[in-house]
RNA sequence: GCCCAAGUAGCUCAGUUGGUAGAGCAUGCGACUGAAAAUCGCAGUGUCGGUGGUUCGAUCCCGCCCUUGGGCA
């Protein structure tokens, strides 16, 4: 019996293994996977975002997978929201709420809280974005300077996206982002986190990354592309972001060999585990004691040792039945 | 064998009318508050192919050699 206001994270950089251990905690403890990654949550991007197969969904229960179409854009936001009433229900149902992902943001938007901004509205949206298109960040930034300098001031105007949404708030709710900053916003999930963070070595991870970019062409990641691009979506839609996608894409077009969109997605990926990497290390998935850092690769096949296992299991056992420790 | 072109950062290349060099990409570090697999900031590194000469001084000019590409035979 599982205390239900315990969640557990297990996080890291894309490619690390997180799903598999993921997968194999939530069968040892009655867990829910709930996914944590802003890429795997699009329905038509099973093989590229390395989603878990459905024979796993059969297994386990994974939620936040593959639930948005590739037309709609989702956001932290919206995440937060959808990770909050799942893990309520796991609550009710006994389960152990287990997120999965390598999304910093939305991890955090969870354990710490988030800003509470309301909806700008799509049209200002649009305009934001169409004046970022027409004038350039730089230009968007002064003018942002001139109206709302108390948020401007902190950004860098070369930062196209936060100038174009700075502006968007400004414009769509009549305030500006740091003045919304300054009310007391969502809070932080009411939860104990406990997390595990998956931290191999940089080029143990490049070579799995490559390993698996193969393997995903192979299952078929070029015809997921291809269907992909018949809705003729927006390019600047997420979905259409995701890693592999623009790259594919280019060789669809007979712009680029596959050998080049293999480099260029490859190492795309490999600079997003970097960026992974920073973000993890300075921003805590839980509070001091709670959190394990592996500094290890693990896959459906070759697990870590049973020791290394025995360990996590240990770790996470003597929080999570904090109340069968004190007998 | 002869002629031409090129050899500069890990890669592609720019440059210095002679005062020991620089962009993009890659790499590393960092930021990150409703697009985050996004967006942005910062930072290395070089025997400037080798060798001899001219010069106060050569990556740059001259000779020879090596390598690569192209042409002629």
């Amino acid at each position: 019996m599982s205390s239900s206001e315990n969640a557990l994270i297990v996080a890291g950089p894309t490619c690390s293994g997180k799903s598999a251990l993921a997968f194999h905690l939530a069968d040892l403890y009655c867990g829910t996977v709930i996914n944590a990654d802003s890429m795997q949550v699009y329905r038509e991007l099973r093989i590229l975002t390395a989603r878990p197969s459905e024979a796993e969904e059969e297994a386990i229960p994974h939620r936040l997978y593959g639930v948005l179409p590739a037309a709609t854009a989702g956001s932290v936001a919206w995440w937060r929201k959808q990770a909050l009433a799942i893990m309520a229900e796991c609550r009710a149902a006994g389960r152990l709420p287990i997120l999965c992902g390598g999304t910093g943001m939305y991890l955090r938007a969870l354990t710490d809280g988030l800003v509470e901004v309301p909806d700008p509205g799509a049209e200002a949206r649009q305009q934001a974005r169409a004046l970022l298109m027409e004038i350039g960040p730089e230009a968007l930034h002064e003018k942002l300077m001139k109206a709302d300098p108390q948020t401007a001031s902190h950004l860098h105007p070369q930062d196209s996206q936060r100038v174009s949404r700075a502006w968007e708030v400004l414009m769509g709710t009549g305030r500006g982002l740091a003045s919304w900053r300054a009310a007391e916003g969502l809070p932080a999930a009411p939860y104990r986190f406990i997390s595990l963070m998956l931290d191999p070595p940089r080029d143990e991870l490049r070579s799995a990354i490559a390993q698996r970019f193969d393997a995903m062409l192979e299952a078929g990641a070029m015809e997921e592309v291809a269907a992909l691009r018949r809705q003729n979506l927006p390019e600047s839609l997420p979905a259409m972001r995701a890693h592999g996608v623009p790259e594919l894409g280019q060789v669809l077009e007979e712009q680029w060999s596959l050998d080049e969109a293999r480099l260029q997605a490859t190492r795309a990926i490999g600079r997003y585990t970097r960026r992974q990497a920073t973000w993890f290390r300075h921003h805590a998935l839980s509070k001091d004691g709670d959190g394990e850092i592996i500094f290890h690769r693990t896959s459906g096949k070759e697990f870590f040792s049973s020791k290394k296992m025995r360990e996590i299991e240990y770790f996470i056992s003597s929080r999570i039945d904090g109340a069968g420790l004190e007998r």
